[in-house]
DNA sequence: CCCCAATAGTTAGGCACCTAAGCATAAATA
DNA sequence: TATTTATGCTTAGGTGCCTAACTATTGGGG
């Protein structure tokens, strides 16, 4: 029953035909500039509203993929993650690699203890410290959702040419090297 | 990386120098291939995870541009989408056009209800339902985020040229389409 | 040697998002 | 007309993410 707590997210999210609501258009990125008399160019703000659409649809998206295995997005990272490091690891490294706050490791790992992928063990060398290991059952459940996660991952971008690809890499990176200038000043 | 809500506890991640945390590698992408013995191309499953990697950074980017303004991404949204359309709408309608539940959009509204930047008033049509028309302040903070809004807009996609912008639109518009096949099945 | 700053982890409070269930009212049907 | 079904919105409960504050331990400087 625990594990479910989180399947129930997967039923919903009827794929929106037609008209993607939370697509900007060229028309209203022009409006809306327009509005208030400014220069920006409407390309450049279309770009980006749709680049954050587009995220956040992905995001619910990752949900429901990783909601078919009974995880969440961060929960599969965070084992992932360990899985990739020897299946041991502080909660303050997996913050560091995750990119998240140590808070939130602390809940993705009390989630994960609960449905027992993983455990928690004082550290040997650090009083304070914890060290996460990544529980045989966790191991499995890895083993168990790669095939058909790696095939959804593969048919995500399925629609796209390797050297298509290639070049998605190339101004994604550029993009995400801009998210600085975004927040910063 | 992405802002300063997260920028805090970069401080104090290990001096770790080198990639970004939240940026797999091809040679993960590789390793994790390789550990079941999977077919998968790397390089498909290294674009899908970037790609998944940079949405939730731009996510929570999003959220530093908007939490200057007092505001949220969601707000943000529901806001904009309010005056794109008069300044009147469903509670329904807004979360057709926004692509979130009605429970979302209730939440949505109580706060900026509650710092008065939109209204409720009874429908006059249908005795059920609600209009949430945009206030004289809503219209007001929209105006007077809007020059930083989308000049940060523009700066987040101002290392790619115009024909980038374009290949990029294309690209992105491609991949979203395959999102569906991410989750159908 | 002791004190205090830095660090590890958790807890508390907040926002956004979801599903499911609860009301109220409208529309459709018997 | 009366009953059933559908629709509009809210509420309840859950997850992930955050910041800030709190506890415990480590370790450096007086």
């Amino acid at each position: 029953m625990t594990g479910d707590l989180i399947r129930h997210h997967i039923t919903f999210m009827t794929p929106h035909q037609g008209a993607d609501p939370a697509s900007p258009t060229l028309d209203q990125a022009r409006r809306q500039i327009a509005r208030y008399g400014l220069t920006a160019d409407p390309q450049a703000v279309l770009v980006a509203a749709r680049l954050m659409a587009a995220g956040a649809r992905l995001g619910q998206a990752g949900e429901v993929h990783f909601g078919r295995f009974g995880l969440s997005t961060g929960r599969y990272r965070l084992l992932s993650d360990l899985e990739d490091h020897g299946g041991e690891k502080s909660p303050s490294q997996l913050a560091a690699s995750l990119g998240v706050s140590r808070a939130t490791v602390t809940g993705l790992v009390d989630g994960l203890e609960r449905e027992g992928l993983v455990a928690r063990r004082p550290s040997t060398e650090d009083g304070r410290g914890n060290v996460v290991i990544l529980t045989a059952r966790g191991a499995d459940k890895l083993r168990d959702l790669a095939p058909e996660h790696f095939a959804r991952m593969q048919s995500l971008v399925g629609g796209l040419s390797v050297e298509e690809r290639a070049t998605f890499l190339d101004l994604l990176a550029r993009v995400v090297a801009g998210i600085d200038a975004l927040t910063e000043g």
